[in-house]
Order: C-alpha cells, then sequence, then structure tokens
DNA sequence: TCGAGTTACTGTACCGATACAGAAGAAGAA
DNA sequence: TTCTTCTTCTGTATCGGTACAGTAACTCGA
C-alpha cells in the first residue's frame, strides 16, 4: 500500500481531493461538520499534513529563508556577536513562520546551498563580496537582504556605523594624548602582517570601513598608525601574535586600536604578558561590546554594536521584502544603517608620562 | 512571457525536456558536444539550474535537515556550549551537501515548523520530550536522531555521560572533605526554588542524570544536599540569585554544584559579593567546561563534555540514518553515549577549617 | 553479416499538492 | 414566483521536475 495522499482520504470520505485539501489548507471552504469527518478520516488514515514539499511548489512558497554565511559556517558560529545576530534573526522570524536554514558559501562537490535549496529568500552575511553563492542567489531573483556586506543598489541592507563608531575610538585615545597608535585587525582574506596600505590589505566591508573611521580621526590628528593584519581563525591568538609583532617593533604604541573584542582580549594577554600594563602603559580599544567585554579585567573600553537588533532589523527586513515580491515585483531595498557608540570602560587610560 | 523551465530551453535546443533534465543532474546520459549546448543555451536564458523545490517533489529529498530547537530558539542560540554543538554539526554536515534548516519547537498561528517544512530527517535537541513538533517528525516518518533526550528504542540518539561526569563532580569535593553541599540547577520547566524531590522537579534529561550522578556519590558519602533549582532565562542571573537564596540559609554549604559553568559565573560573583572567597570558603564546581571556564579567575573546576564532537556524532547518524533510509526502511538506530571528564582548576579546594 | 552490447536520446507516467473557474443547491429579496 | 446571492463542493490544469522503460543508431568481434 502507497502512502496516504489526498486523493486516498478523498476516496474514503467520497468526496473530492480539493474538499480534503481545503480541510487542511482553507477551512473557510467547507463545512465545519464536513471537515470534521475528513480530519477524523485523515487521522484514522495516519496521514500527517499535506506534503510540505508538493505544497511548496504548488504555492510558490517554502517557508524557509536562508541564511548565506562566511565560507567557513564554523568561524561565523563561534563567534559571540554572530551568535546575538542569529538570535534577533530567529527572534524577528518565528512569529512570521518562516524557518531559517544555513546556506554555506563554500560549493560542495555536486551540491550548491544556495543554488540547491528551497528557500524564499534570504540573508546574505559575512561573506566575501564576490562569492559566488551570493551571485546563485540574485540569479534566482529571489529577495535579499545584504548584512555587513557592500550595500548594492536595488537590494537592502542592513549595516552599522563601523565608521563612525571607529572614528569616535580614535578620537577617544586621541583626546587622551596618545601619538603612537597601533591598529590591529583580522579578516578571512588578503594580506596579512604588517601592511602599509591596510585600504588594500582588507576586504571585508565592515574592515574597510573602520578603517576608513580610525584613519579620518588620526588622520586629522596627525598620527601615522602601525597596521597588523592577522587571518581570523582564533581571534584571541590572532590578537596575541600581532601584538607580539608590534611589541618588537621599534617604537612601541601606547594605544592599540582593535577590530574586535576577541582580538583586544588577546591584544591585552600579550601586552600583560611582556610584563606591561592595561591601561597603564597600554591603553586598548575595542569593537562590538561583546558581552564579555564589560567582565574582562581590566573592563574593555570598545565600540557597541546591538548585533540583536542587527538581527532583527534583517529578517524583518528580509520578511517584507518576501511580502512584497509576491504582489509588486522588483521592488527596490532600503538601505539601514544600526548605530554605533563608543564605551569608556577601564582599558583606556593618558598614555605614559615620558 | 513566463518563467523559464526545462521546457523552454528543451524547445529552444530542439531536444526533449529530459534530455535538458540529464544535462544538469546526470551529466553521463548525453554526448559532452549536447550537453555544452543546453547549458549555453540555458544560460542565455537566464536558465539559473533545476528548481530546488520540483526537483525535491520528483526525486523525494530535499536536501536539508532540521534541527529542532528548544520552544525558545533564543535561548539555545546564546549559550556558548550550543555554539559549540552547532559549529560540529555544520561543519559535519557540509560534505554531506546536506543544509541545516532550525526548526522552533513552538507552533505559530498557522505554521508549525516540524510539520511544513520540507527537510529529510531531523535532529531533536534540547526539547521539552512531550513537545508536540516531536511527534508531528516522528509522524511524518523521518529519519531523528535525539540529542541530550531520554533515549527512544528505535531512534538513534546521541548523549554524553551526564551521569558519570556529575558523579566524579561530587566525589571530587567529598574527597576534599566537604560535608555541607549544595546543588544549583536550572531548567525550562518543573518546580523551582528549593526543592525536595529534585528528580520530580527537573524535566529535561540531561538536568535529570546529572541530579542521578550527583546523588549517587553523595548518598553513599551520607549528605544530604540542598538543591536550588531557577528557570533558565539567564543563567549567571540565575545561578547570583540561587545563591542568595542559598546563602540566607541557615547552614552555608562549602561546595556548591553546578548544572553548568554558566550558572557557576553567577554563583561564583554571588559569592564573592557576600564577602567570601573562592575557594576557600566555598568551593565551586561547573559542568559543560565551556570555554570561558578556563579563563575566568578563579579557573573552573568543571566537567567536560565535547560539544563539537556531540554535534558532528549527531550530524553523522543522521546522515547515515537518511542514507539508511532510502534503501531499508525502518532500521534501527545506535544510543551513544560521549564520554565525560573531570577537569580541576583553581574553583574548588578543601573546605574551611571549622 | 549477424547478433550482442553500448551510447545517446525520447515518451510517458508520476511526485503530491494548490488555483481558479464553475456548478448545484439553499436562502433571501422583490 | 422568480431572480439574485451565498455557501459548499468539484474538475481540470498546472507547479517544474525525475524515473524508468524504451528505441534507434552505432560499434565490434567472429
Amino acid at each position: 500500500m502507497g502512502r496516504v495522499t489526498l486523493k486516498t482520504i478523498a476516496d474514503h470520505v467520497g468526496v473530492s481531493r480539493m474538499t480534503v485539501s481545503n480541510a487542511f489548507s482553507r477551512p473557510d471552504q467547507l463545512s465545519a461538520k464536513l471537515r470534521d469527518q475528513i480530519l477524523a478520516v485523515a487521522d484514522e488514515l495516519g496521514y500527517v499534513g499535506p506534503d510540505p514539499t508538493a505544497r511548496a511548489l504548488a504555492s510558490g512558497s517554502a517557508g524557509t529563508v536562508g541564511l548565506l554565511l562566511s565560507d567557513t559556517l564554523t568561524y561565523a558560529l563561534t563567534d559571540e556577536v554572530a551568535m546575538a545576530f542569529l538570535a534577533g534573526i530567529a527572534k524577528e522570524l518565528t512569529p512570521t513562520g518562516l524557518s531559517l536554514t544555513l546556506l554555506s558559501a563554500t560549493p560542495q562537490e555536486n551540491v550548491v546551498p544556495a543554488r540547491d535549496i528551497a528557500i524564499d529568500g534570504a540573508l546574505v552575511y559575512a561573506c566575501n563580496p564576490d562569492a559566488s553563492a551570493i551571485d546563485w542567489l540574485k540569479r534566482r531573483g529571489l529577495p535579499l537582504v545584504y548584512v555587513d556586506q557592500v550595500p548594492a543598489p536595488g537590494i537592502a541592507s542592513i549595516n552599522i556605523d563601523d565608521r563612525l563608531g571607529a572614528r569616535a575610538a580614535a578620537q577617544h585615545v586621541i583626546d587622551l594624548g596618545h601619538k603612537r597608535v597601533a591598529i590591529v585587525t583580522a579578516g578571512a582574506e588578503g594580506e596579512f602582517g604588517i601592511v602599509t596600505d591596510p585600504q588594500k590589505a582588507a576586504v571585508a566591508y565592515p574592515e574597510r570601513q573602520r578603517l576608513l573611521g580610525w584613519f579620518e580621526a588620526l588622520d586629522a590628528a596627525g598620527i601615522k598608525p602601525t597596521v597588523v593584519r592577522h587571518p581570523h581563525a582564533d581571534a584571541q591568538e590572532a590578537g596575541y601574535s600581532a601584538t607580539q609583532t608590534l611589541l618588537e617593533n621599534h617604537s612601541r604604541p601606547t594605544a592599540v586600536l582593535c577590530f574586535s573584542d576577541a582580538l583586544a582580549r588577546g591584544v591585552i594577554r600579550a601586552i600583560q604578558d611582556a610584563g606591561l600594563d592595561v591601561p597603564k602603559d597600554v591603553s586598548v580599544v575595542g569593537f562590538d561590546d561583546n558581552p564579555l567585554a564589560a567582565r574582562t579585567r581590566p573592563a574593555l573600553t570598545t565600540v557597541r554594536q546591538d548585533a540583536d537588533a542587527k538581527g532583527r532589523a534583517a529578517a524583518a527586513a528580509l520578511a517584507t521584502a518576501i511580502e512584497r515580491a509576491k504582489t509588486r515585483p522588483g521592488g527596490r531595498g532600503r538601505h539601514v544603517v544600526l548605530p554605533t557608540e563608543l564605551v569608556v570602560r577601564e582599558s583606556t587610560a593618558r598614555p605614559p608620562r615620558r
């Protein structure tokens, strides 16, 4: 005996298949009595409900949206800030009934998730801007929302004010009187080590924007920072070894601006291990306001972003984009920039006297 | 002009629809020359590839598996250990070409993800065992893998040795000479406050198992612990207020066994805020070996579980279950229990003299 | 020169639903 | 009574593919 479908039930009850379909999907289309009868028979036959795949094909919507994650899905998932972002998405998506499908940006042997998985739309997050996966999504004509990506015309995007936040961080150490400033940054790709042209070395949009912000303030103050760039991997380790590189440098910085709080933790450890004090000898500023930033010792001065709000905004933008695509095709997306804010704690102080 | 389908391309090239399908999905079924021609025409017409939904319906596989998460998806995602678990799944799943769809266990207005989303199988994680969502998955006859759930006959399951780990933790403080021991635990549901019958108060399997382990050792040593149980929410806060409750108690404990490291952090803070020292006045043992456990001060004595391995094992088990379901239907699943290990750090010591 | 075995392609029958137009009967208005 | 308007149900045409059993031509050894 084959599988139980609408037809099976229809035959049992003696109605048309369409009526059974309505019993499940459009209760207002038939009498309550008949509906109950149909549901009873369906239950008896072990019918679970309309097959999701068939329904998706016929109705044209899959009920789930994709989240395209950086090449190594793993990296995105081990970061506390990314987690808050994910939680934000989930929170906003749940009431809409949409589920979230994690899409790896790296194509597999025969499967390219961005091309082969049924979704109604997608969030593009923390991806190398020229990842082929993004192209697939675009070609499919799916509603998209870019998050932390270069905003593109016609595509909704959610960003945070990386540039302003970074500028505030730099201005903060300038105001404290620092003259010798270093920048510690990280990325998945690009040039690494002590880099002379950071804008060339950096690939990801947030990193470029933060560099822009830092340099804006430093340039205006006539300060030329040393920039050390490390591959992502373990952020703390990256921060640690970057700092070792820095400290070997002939002119030791009195302030270090970091791309992330995770990086900053490594930086602080390295400074302490070198027998120096934070903030007495060296000031350190992070970025993100990771939940841990307030708890480390010394508590970290950093630039706050609300990753949860970012997630919620992204999900909301996608939900409306999908809704709109059903009626008016080809609407254009709004570009949202969420605020960032400098949070001064204990890891920054005036530079040492001499 | 409608959408571009296999038919459109077939008509343009002058071949059958089936040949076009083969050009995409079974390259070995046609000559390389014709295939190239078809692909070229397809590209020209802006065809992206076989529609995932239609393909799923016809071929009977969706290319994605579900991860059923605790009622509040948000909670699951804010926990570092859950993150490692998720990363483990992703790592193992990626090469198989399967994607991961997050399923909320709470039914929405009209949508029940566990019933309405197209998936090839599912992981059941951190769920109230009688959540209706699990029933839906079972009724659909999907290959399932239970993680941190009561093992059920016929269903593959991955667990960690919660009981043995907890027993080791309890034995550790017993061996140090502690007599007045408290247990701080947490859960999404059940009874809260100072509970007299913990096995009744606890709902989730891991919690019950850990209680079993703690009591096994404590009973044998003739120790009757005080058990405080708090609702999940923010684990640290829970630990903090649970400890306040404890300290107000007439007989202050000299050792506290905690359900998680996150909880333990709150416990330690509360103890310190009460002017006491960890471990001099009170010893604290966590559970999980959260990446932060080693870094907090004092470094936390805890029971290690390898959440990443748990994720990988779960994904692997599901992948094979799906593979097997294609051929032999109704195979039964293996029950895997991963080891746990006591890690002694600085948060435990002999009880104070008097 | 014949039959066996390949290779390259085609035709038909699903996969399991939903959409939408329409039909039959009942209720209500004039 | 007759005409409209609901309400309730039905029929047919998709949705966009894949499976599988052919068929026709081509290769090749004896």
